[in-house]
DNA sequence: CTGTTAGCGCCTTCAT
DNA sequence: ATGAAGGCGCTAACAG
């Protein structure tokens, strides 16, 4: 049973509100202060967040809802952005919904009664219907790696487009024309933006053609799409993946084949999170500015919740870039 | 500004308590039950955790404490950690302190002031010193992975020195004499028990020696491992890899380095995470019991917080297993 | 089964 | 600069 203010007056005689006053910020005089902080030495003292919340109505909480955290992308944002709110004196309180709408739906209406003071999501459903909740209850939210269709709110967002621009000016840069991409799911917009893009950039001259491999988002399907576009003897001459973990599967398939890299076969990569450093030759990458979208979505989180009336949405968009290894080899 | 239980009781013309009653599982009139959902929807009702807690001196939140989370295996103990929790009513608020122990202690205190009912933590400080701040305010701890030498407290752990007995019997019954070990750092007890307990088994007759390669953690230090014990020229016809991104990068390194498995040297690996059912050959691995170590945590913390005088603290070590691959070839 | 009442610990006018 | 008093929304006796 920790103490209260009630406590800390019977110790200084002062009354509750210059204590208030005291753990506020206010004016008093030396000598009380110096009291009161006795006292709350003696009595190991803490302000009961839930008293001051039932006024403050503020629980200097932050839901974040993620798909999952096994995607190692997924975990680093989120252990960054945990890390910066904390800084700030904000909790986060972590639901992942493993790619299920519903679950996402009952997580996030689970955030809000748990009173927290906004949420950062990297939504599922694109079109943010259930993030109404949040705004009915005057929740901010803020957005991270797609928008959603009919929910305007802060957002944080890569050129996934552009990304996929850049790896294919890369391959034809050095005389590609055939090309496998490890695309992952066609209905996620980061993903198939990437894999869009690189089909309008590259198939602008149609001496050039692309082989698309769907699948999930795990380094086991990257291994598997790697095994399936290479069997099947197109006369692709480069790779393009697009996320981390199909990037390392695709490589693992790769060495398990005993293709060289860049000379049997050129790679580009997504994402170098663990791997920057690691591989020989060193993998062309696609890189997302990860500690880059973590504080920004932390900073666009924090400044809402200084001004709630700030009119507009802000919606930043950050740039990927190509990390130049030595993957790609003219043809 | 969400209703209160004054305004049900505005649209209903019943008693607080009565209302209350109705949040709280007790009996009431059918007639006045239908009366408040229907007030309830009205309003978009949901009830006040401040109020709430205030009164219950509960949150319904846990603190979750662990090293960092880009560390596939810690973020997957927290993901099902939380998905457990929530599906009980509890949130999980998360901090990592990487790996430093100050901002492990600060964390802790963090946690502690957003009023979570209980801490489920991987400690850094083996010590558990400062766990005390947590016993202190009467809140319970449940630990994972390793014990707190000076704090006693719920706990599940792993038996890891049985599986460096494990691996180490392995490679024995295969008639392997020089083995290397990705052992991590030193100072980490899991790490330095997998790493212990082989060696213990493996050296059991002097005829057989390892050599051991000391490192952090990750999946580029398993990599430069692989490569220092190589070209070391001991002789080693076998590698044990003791986590799992040492693992994942000893067989980058083996693959860049044409080294087949098992026929020039064999592998044991550590949880397969990600990587199973890709590699070919299979990795033979010691696997830990993660979903089952999830669960024991929060079990462990679930019936403290229903039985808080429950006397004696229970530690539940679960067994690792050898997941047979074709990694390991006789000599 | 329902209503009345008195707090939970803190904050905030309003006086002094 | 300090004190007194009422209320934030909910709960838990206690009465009826």
């Amino acid at each position: 049973m920790p103490g209260t203010y009630k406590d800390i007056q019977n110790i200084t005689g002062l009354s509750l509100s210059t204590i208030s006053k005291y753990f506020n910020g206010g004016n008093l005089r030396e000598e009380n202060r110096l009291s009161i902080e006795k006292a709350i030495e003696e009595l190991d003292f803490t302000v009961n967040a839930f008293a001051r919340g039932l006024k403050s109505r503020q629980s200097h909480t932050i839901g974040i809802l993620v798909p999952d955290l096994s995607s190692t992308f997924n975990a680093i944002i989120m252990e960054q952005v945990c890390e910066i709110l904390r800084s700030h004196g904000y909790g986060s309180i972590v639901c992942t919904c493993n790619g299920n709408q519903k679950a996402e739906k009952s997580s996030l209406s689970f955030l809000l009664d748990k009173m927290v003071d906004g949420i950062i999501t990297i939504p599922m459903d694109e079109t943010g219907k259930h993030l109404e909740e949040a705004s009915k209850r005057g929740t901010p939210v803020v957005l991270i790696d797609h928008l959603a269709a009919n929910f305007k709110t802060d957002a944080v967002i890569v050129n996934n487009q552009e990304a996929g621009h850049m790896a294919a000016r890369e391959f034809i840069l050095c005389g590609h024309r055939h090309i496998g991409i490890i695309a992952g799911p066609e209905d996620m917009d980061t993903m198939h933006l990437r894999c869009s893009g690189f089909l309008e950039e590259f198939q602008k001259e149609n001496s050039r053609k692309a082989w698309v491999c769907r699948s999930g988002l795990s380094m086991e399907e990257g291994y598997d799409s790697v095994k399936k576009l290479l069997s099947a003897k197109h006369g692709i001459t480069g790779l393009f993946c697009t996320n981390y973990e199909l990037t390392l599967g695709a490589y693992i398939a790769l060495q398990e084949m005993h293709k060289q890299i860049p000379n049997d076969i050129s790679v580009i990569g997504f994402d170098n999170m663990l791997l920057s450093g690691i591989l020989n030759p060193p993998l062309t990458m696609i890189v997302q500015p990860v500690k880059q979208i973590a504080v920004t979505a932390a900073e666009l989180m924090l400044e809402r919740l200084e001004k709630p009336d700030f009119p507009g949405t802000r919606i930043i968009e950050l740039e990927t870039q190509l990390l130049a290894g030595a993957s790609v080899k003219p043809i």
